[in-house]
RNA sequence: GGGCAAGUGGCGGAAUUGGUAUACGCGCUGGUCUUAGAAACCAGUGCCGCAAGGCUUAAGAGUUCGAGUCUCUUCUUGCCCA
């Protein structure tokens, strides 16, 4: 027999899909997008996953009619390109386009739909010249500001962390403490769009509920009041935002941030000026405020308590007040807030209970759960959301105060000190003025001469790159020499795609109202907040200013995969080990390949390079064919959780796909001798039951149970082959397989279809569901299945009935038995009660 | 600490959404072929039982003619936020 050779095979086809297009002029659109990779080196089975999730729906919406647009680009700035270059002296651009080239021949190994004529990369003059123009439209419509506002920098590496890249204080790369340090940055105002943001994800319908959830926690949207606080010595007051003005009855001290503006009066003040650095030294996210050791400052000013006379309450700065929350001032009611009960522990400051916890004598930690409202005169007896309320509304008659709303989402700090990454087009005059560049002169291209090791910024230590003219006026003027964070590069990429190449402006109005929305974006959950948060403010920025697009929201459906995991290997010494490294020599032993001893078997985890479990894409595409790696990711697991590569679990997928190939050359050349026409109706109704289900199951993103229906068509096959089935009907049905394998193994499935001569392997198979005219249907007996019976569609109770008598092997348990009730179900079930 | 998921054989997982629990794959066991191994093929594989049959979806309760699926309680795990 013709053994099967995915090497010539997948090198015959994997030419042709390189260069073929998803297009049909008819169809209606179906935008199919990935999340673009970072060029880091080579791909990985992350990247696989992703990508072979993304070319099955690509190719299956192709077939099915649609005009589809699947493209592929880089996210190629980022600060490992600089790290990179420091270690092996090569140009971040060079490592960058070498990154780009390799990975680029691993997607074509794997057989992908893209089309490649569509191409992008965010480190390319020809994107970022757009993306610096976007920014200065964004600037002239309000969405830009420049704003001091505290940072969390990275001594070691000198540039600004972003809040996510803070870990337990400390900067995720150099492990440094962070330090807060007051900067001055560019800003996209995010948060004017803080209410669409929010209010828009109930019309995202094909978005995970999960990552929804996430965005809107991310937003936080939280109600409540602010209050004036009078201070005693003088008329003087401090406002305080709270979200609990229920426990105002409770409050023991004003809290205010050390950069409140009542901090100027204590500017020359010995001990404040130590207590301000020892604040610095936290930093900003709000885990870290919340386990920072609280500290205080008691500037001995009182302020009046609203609603009891008479009553003092001491004003202090903490370390867990944050200047650009609210209005930088609370009270602190320790009785039900961990921090302020935190803070008042430690400068025996009074824990009043206002809020019945249905227990009495002293609290040990803040009691932040419902509750009858206590010791709060005219709010007693009330529940919190009733206490808020009233409270609210007599704060509003006093004239002292107002209900506010208020969100966690800040604006968006873009500034980076970095090189490899898009330079703000912004100039400063030496009147101290800001400008923006004129459009004419972009792209701002990066100098290619840069010294990498200095300290600080890059560009700004560069000898006369930032020296410019600014041209309307002609007068000298200074570069920004920040670059752009590497996430407002991929905050509008899907909008590059639909024309790639315009040369007029970001991105051609008719081709973005074509396209957009994405109809199915695909990539990890990592991005759940971040990227897709950031893109759809995008989206909302350009429609505020663009009348001509509509684009409120950029991905219609979102699809987020799981990860790739692997079992992890450790020696005797407690070194990691690559999976190739070791043997498995029974299915409980494995052992070290290069000193023979036994190794521990960890948990399977999320390959990564750390823990060495993973598995190179190349080599086991090398070793069992792009399809059978495909068919392999995509059966073992519903998409949208986690898979362990398993080597067996490939090597099986490749026998399958090596028996299909065998079934197709049995089928070929096949003799028929006497054809029996009711075995042939029978094949073909098994067939077309589970096609339609393999078409349901793509439909729904259920590709492992697909997979699954595969396998018992293949055994359906096998059967027939050796029955009086007719080649007809063998041929008709094997051909349609094959089409239905596609999107799934589209190198193997092509070249069986050619061997078959088809000549429309492009043309999905109409399903026709004449196999719905039968049904199962179960027989039970109280409750439990006794028989399971194959009958038409329709039939009523009574000719069940004189089927479950006559013919069901249920007739036992109900004859010379007293039927106390049957219950009927049409088309699926009858029940008989009978008496025990 | 708060929120959200999820718990089904030795393992990955199916179950037409309240109507056949354990599809399909891996692994394992036996067999055919082979000098032997590998490969291939055939058969078996939730638990108890000789069998008829009974039991079984983390544990316990509830609703229902009928619960893996719905409700409540408990336990466990994962993720996100703090």
């Amino acid at each position: 027999m013709e053994r099967f050779s995915f090497q010539v095979i997948e090198k015959k086809w994997r030419e042709k899909f390189f260069k073929d297009k998803l297009y049909n002029k008819t169809g209606k659109k179906f935008y199919c997008l990935e999340m673009f990779p970072y060029p880091s080196g080579k791909i990985h089975m992350g990247h696989v996953r992703n990508y072979t999730i993304g070319d099955v729906i690509a190719r299956f919406k192709f077939l099915k009619g649609f005009n589809v647009l699947h493209p592929m680009g880089w996210d190629a700035f980022g600060l490992p390109a600089e790290n990179a270059s420091k270690l092996n002296k090569l140009h971040p651009k060079s490592w960058t386009d070498q990154n780009i080239k390799t990975m680029k021949s691993q997607l074509k190994l794997l057989g992908l739909s893209i089309d490649w004529d569509l191409e992008i990369s965010t480190c390319d003059e020809n994107y970022y010249k757009h993306q610096q123009e976007l920014f200065i439209d964004f600037y002239n419509n309000g969405l830009v500001s420049r704003k001091e506002t505290y940072v969390n920098w990275d001594p070691v590496e000198n540039t600004v962390l972003a809040n996510e890249q803070v870990i337990n204080g400390k900067g995720w790369r150099s492990n440094a403490v962070v330090e807060r340090k007051k900067l001055s940055q560019w800003f996209f105002n995010i948060t004017k769009f803080v209410e669409p943001l929010l209010e828009d994800l109930e019309k995202l319908k094909g978005w995970p509920e999960k990552v929804k959830l996430m965005q809107k926690n991310w937003i936080g949207k939280s109600y409540g009041c602010e209050i004036d606080f009078k201070v005693s010595k003088n008329i003087e007051k401090i406002k305080v935002f709270t979200t609990r003005p229920d426990t105002i009855f409770g409050a023991s001290f004003l809290a205010l941030s050390n950069d409140h503006p009542l901090s100027v009066k204590f500017k020359n003040d010995e001990n404040f000026k130590v207590f301000k650095k020892e604040c610095d030294k936290t930093g900003t996210t709000e885990e870290a405020l919340a386990n920072a050791t609280k500290i205080g400052f008691n500037t001995n000013l009182f302020v009046e308590h609203p609603f009891i006379l008479n009553k003092k309450i001491p004003v202090y700065f903490a370390n867990f007040v944050l200047m650009d929350y609210g209005t930088g001032a609370i009270f602190g009611c320790p009785a039900h807030d961990q921090r302020d009960f935190d803070f008042a522990k430690k400068y025996k400051l009074e824990i009043i209970k206002v809020v019945s916890n249905g227990k009495n004598g002293e609290l040990s930690e803040a009691y932040t759960g419902n509750g009858e409202i206590i010791n709060s005169g005219f709010l007693n007896k009330l529940d919190i959301s009733s206490a808020k309320e009233k409270v609210i509304t007599e704060i509003e008659k006093k004239g002292i105060g107002k209900r506010k709303t208020l969100f966690r989402l800040k604006d968006w700090g873009i500034s980076r000190q970095r090189y490899w990454g898009c330079p703000i087009p912004m100039i400063y005059l030496e009147d101290g003025s800001v400008a923006p560049v004129d459009k004419s002169e972009l792209p701002i291209l990066l100098p290619t001469d840069i010294d990498l090791n200095s300290k600080g910024n890059p560009l700004k230590a560069h000898p006369n790159w930032k020296n410019t003219i600014h041209k309307s006026s002609g007068k000298k003027a200074i570069r920004e020499t920040d670059t752009l964070d590497t996430f407002v590069d991929s905050s509008w990429y899907f909008l590059r795609f639909c024309s790639p190449n315009f040369k007029e402006a970001p991105f051609e109005n008719e081709s973005v109202n074509y396209w957009m929305p994405v109809d199915q974006y695909i990539g990890g959950i990592e991005h759940a907040i971040l990227h897709l948060l950031y893109s759809r403010f995008f989206s909302k920025g350009i429609n505020s200013y663009n009348k001509k697009i509509k684009i409120s929201e950029p991905f219609k459906n979102l699809f987020t995969q799981g990860m790739v995991c692997h079992e992890t290997y450790k020696d005797a010494k407690g070194n990691w080990l690559y999976p190739d490294e070791v043997e498995k020599i029974s299915s409980y032993k494995v052992i070290s390949k290069r000193d023979k001893k036994e190794v521990t078997v960890g948990p399977s985890e999320s390959m990564s390079k750390s823990k060495k479990n993973t598995i190179d894409p190349e080599v086991m595409i090398e070793q069992y064919g792009a399809d059978s790696v495909r068919w392999f990711i995509l059966s073992d697991s519903p998409p949208e959780k986690d898979v362990q590569w398993s080597s067996t679990g490939v090597a099986s997928s490749n026998k399958f796909l090596q028996k299909i190939w065998n079934l197709v050359i049995q089928i070929i050349a096949r003799t028929e001798k006497k054809v029996d026409k009711k075995i042939s109706e029978k094949f073909n109704l098994d067939v077309d039951v589970l096609s339609y289900k393999i078409d349901k199951a793509i439909e729904e993103f259920k590709f492992n149970v697909a997979i699954a229906h595969f396998y018992e068509i293949y055994k359906i096959f096998v059967k027939n082959i050796d029955l009086e089935t007719s080649n007809v009907t063998l041929n008709n049905n094997i051909t349609k397989v094959l089409k239905l394998m596609i999107p799934f193994t589209p190198h193997l499935a092509r070249e069986c279809l050619e061997k078959l001569n088809c000549k429309d392997p492009n043309k999905w198979p109409m399903i026709k569901e004449d196999f719905l005219e039968n049904i199962k249907f179960a027989i039970q007996v109280n409750g439990k299945t006794r028989d399971i019976i194959e009958v038409k569609k329709g039939l009523n109770e009574e000719t069940i009935n004189s089927i479950v008598v006559e013919v069901s092997k249920a007739n036992k348990f109900i004859k010379d038995k007293k039927i106390l009730k049957k219950i009927f179900v049409k088309d699926k079930i009858i029940n008989y009660i009978i008496k025990k």
